[in-house]
DNA sequence: GTTACGTGCAACCCCAGGCTTGCACGTCTG
DNA sequence: CAGACGTGCAAGCCTGGGGTTGCACGTAAC
């Protein structure tokens, strides 16, 4: 449902630090070209243009040709996205500690063979 | 404050689709060992291993010696912690696009030379 | 004791991907 | 028009890290 394969994209994206400084120097700019962002980073403008490359394919970041440049600017909607699935996923983790944890407390009768396996509930996709 | 380096860490962890593989796993179990996870998974037993001593440092599991075995469990508090950073940070970022549309439908009377360089509010580090 | 199982360490292979350089094309300015 | 600037390929380099195999040690079961 919140696009499994997309918050793969995103995941991968942000995990470059050097893409995050892109995107940071983005959103401060509000819009910037390649060359401008390059211009205050470490790298080459083709190294930002390949950075900018894998976070447009992400849905971070949206462009559009103005003249003979090219403008950015960041899409917040796909990192809102991944933050509500991460913050489900943190939430499903909860749950299954607190199982868990009752299992421990609880005066358990069964020493349980050998692993927990437990075929209770499965989190969602 | 949020600890920018630990949210590295956390997304270079989440990055890797096999690394998920595991935490659903672990998720799924409660608890589980590494050879257990890598009976499920079309890694070997030591690829296991060495993502689940990714996700530790990551503090995205933790773990404990039972015997002759070691039990790892995931923990949700980074998790969560990252997922409040990203929501931030999607909210900084959609502030900075209303301010970029309130400009583009204001009727300036400056063009602006070239670039939309605005020396306004920068985002928290 | 012996056997079997799970772990921990180390060396190694291999490829994705981050970065560079070089060049050609399109677009604005004089 | 010529020149300058920004972009878009393409090829190539090289390191990181995901994966494997092999072995030695500690712990449990027999």
């Amino acid at each position: 449902m919140t696009g499994l394969d997309q918050v793969d994209e995103v995941l991968a994206a942000l995990a470059d630090p050097m893409r995050r400084r892109v995107l940071d120097g983005l959103a401060a700019r509000g819009e910037a070209t390649a060359t401008g962002l390059a211009g205050e980073l470490p790298v080459s403008r083709q190294a930002v243009v390949q950075h900018l490359s894998v976070l447009e394919k992400a849905g971070l970041v949206s462009s559009r040709r103005s003249g003979r440049e090219r403008r950015y600017r960041v899409e917040p909607q796909r990192l809102d996205a991944t933050a509500r699935w991460m913050a489900r996923v943190a939430a499903t983790w909860d749950a299954r500690l607190d199982v868990i944890r009752r299992l421990a407390e609880s005066p358990d009768p069964k020493p349980s063979p050998s692993t927990t396996a437990s075929p209770t509930a499965r989190p969602p996709r």
